[in-house]
DNA sequence: TTGAAAGCGATACCAG
DNA sequence: CTGGTATCGCTTTCAA
């Protein structure tokens, strides 16, 4: 039913191998039977078979990209990371196909051992992450995500997180904070040693330590509860704390109410400042000055890689995007000695 | 380099067919043979060329997803549909192809014009959509998730969102509020007619009608300015108003901070009930009552009926969820007049 | 129970 | 500038 090349080829009383050529452009064609090709073509509606084509090309034009496990979607980041790569791809007339992290090595070994992607992206890498010898083993284009502990020569890239944690500590000690906390992910991404929490957390710490600042943190949970005990812990641990970093992108609005509950008024009482998306922290009551997570440039990013691998090329195997500060309303000096 | 049938058939000593059918179980097979070849597989690391076998057979085992306009992981509803088909998808060994929106209905007829998937879910399908027509004359298993105005014979999935609306105004009512506003999406959701939103709002303001309550609503972008401005709306519309129906995911949080800051408290001066996704109305502080948006059901079943359309079943073609409350703390009597 | 061989739909080399 | 045809990797009929 559906058209073949051969049909174009009949209708238009040329060869198949000229329709292919006028297909690919890969040969001078005279403008009469190009325009000939072109209205059968249109006339059957004939679109190539594409696995019939990625049988003799080497490449299927599609790419797959590794959800995060345990994703319900959860995470913005996570999403604008999928966005950014679907939107770069289509730009590029490429196709993404999604596989879940749950079947992870075998699903990844699957798709592009049956020659259904050209190229794989996976994101949420761990620190070390089964699949990261996986993708290093098979030679087929791949790029990370994140960072694990040994890349080995995979194209990786990521955002500076160990800067980013430093950054907002400075910016707080900067505006006359002594006592900081740090408010990090959930207690199980920790132990699953997710490279980005743990980067974040002792770029914090370790900068905390080289000014002199009592190193506290806690993990949180993402729920009134989880931020409530998370903020106690804090306090327990320094009842002095006029400055808290989150790095939290679901409990930060939670972290505000807490406060506003605990009756401490930011920043008259407590400055914040964020590592989240930056249109997050700017649609909060007050906007909380942030350290943007570019995941949306890190998702195109990471795209770019693969595209250049795909195709040939050799791109700088590390690429770490930097942080910025964005200052909102959140942030003030530490309020005078109760 | 990649291993193909061949290789295996001469490792194991049998013709290419018979690998075949040791594949495919078509054909019965003597436990000798078998063992060999599975044991050649095994070590070749053979996987079928995706591309080649679907040629012969009449299926990818992929099927495409359409995302949503100016989708930048913006909402979570549209996230969980992903995630719901993505997780439906791999759980029976199929793979998901993400298309965008933004090239329409020319990638629609691209994927299936060329035999990449085996059939398409759209989403966000908007009242008068183009993409309906289309998938209806290319006869090909399609799931619609939302109801156009005209669905011919298009399977489509949905919440019953006109319900979902009701259901809110006759929960305020039944606790005694007189007067509702309904506090609905983005303006521009509205002006590309995206059923759900017109729908739920109808169905609120009808059941409004039905109970003489004054029929109020304004949208609201999910901005602290835009919600501010729909607030102010609404009791400029009627000062009166004891509750709200909030249909805006994004907003609510904001809504509930505007509330604080005009210290209205919930559910003491001013009750709330939102129609959203369950685990987001529940993190609020007050935990919010709601009329759950069962996102990842509705994504399963699409899945579902799509996977039995391509299977040649015929599934029912409408399928409507119905709405259901869960009462949480931000729904009270109305406050003594003042 | 197995093998030989004719395709499936498109591509690209070899000729002209 | 164009045509014939071998070929890609797998499936399936036909024959044994």
């Amino acid at each position: 039913m559906a058209a073949r090349l051969v049909d174009v080829a009949r209708l238009a009383g040329v060869s198949p191998s000229t329709v292919s050529y006028v297909l690919s452009g890969n040969r001078p064609i005279s403008e009469e039977t190009r325009r000939r090709v072109e209205q059968s073509i249109a006339e059957l509606g004939f679109r190539p078979h594409a696995g019939a084509r990625s049988i003799r090309r080497q490449a299927t034009n599609v790419i797959a990209m590794v959800l995060p496990m345990l994703s319900d979607g959860q995470s913005r980041v996570q999403m604008q990371f999928v966005f950014a790569v679907v939107h770069a791809a289509r730009a590029k007339g490429m196709n993404l196909l999604l596989l879940t992290a749950e079947d992870g090595v075998a699903e990844i070994n699957n798709v592009v051992g049956s020659a259904m992607v050209d190229g794989v992206i996976v994101m949420e890498v761990q620190l070390h992450d089964p699949r990261v010898p996986l993708l290093a083993s098979i030679g087929r284009p791949a790029v990370l995500i994140g960072t694990p502990e040994d890349p080995g020569d995979l194209v990786h890239v990521d955002f500076d997180f160990a800067a980013a944690g430093a950054m907002c500590v400075q910016h707080l000690h900067d505006l006359g904070h002594r006592h900081i906390g740090f408010l990090g992910q959930s207690a199980d991404t920790y132990a699953r040693e997710a490279g980005y929490a743990l980067r974040a957390r002792s770029g914090a710490l370790d900068e905390m330590a080289a000014r002199g600042v009592p190193p506290v943190w806690s993990p949180a949970e993402a729920s009134p509860a989880g931020v409530a005990e998370a903020i106690e812990d804090l306090f327990g641990q320094d009842p002095e704390l006029s400055a808290l970093v989150v790095y939290n992108e679901q409990a930060l609005p939670l972290v505000l109410d807490r406060l506003a509950q605990l009756d401490r008024r930011v920043p008259g009482d407590m400055s914040l400042v964020a590592i989240c998306p930056d249109d997050q922290a700017e649609r909060l009551l007050p906007a909380v000055s942030d350290v943007a997570l570019p995941a949306a440039e890190l998702g195109r990013l990471a795209f770019e890689r693969l595209a250049g691998l795909i195709a040939g090329e050799t791109p700088p195997s590390t690429t770490l995007l930097e942080p910025q500060l964005n200052r909102r309303g959140s942030g003030g000096p530490p309020p005078p000695r109760r």
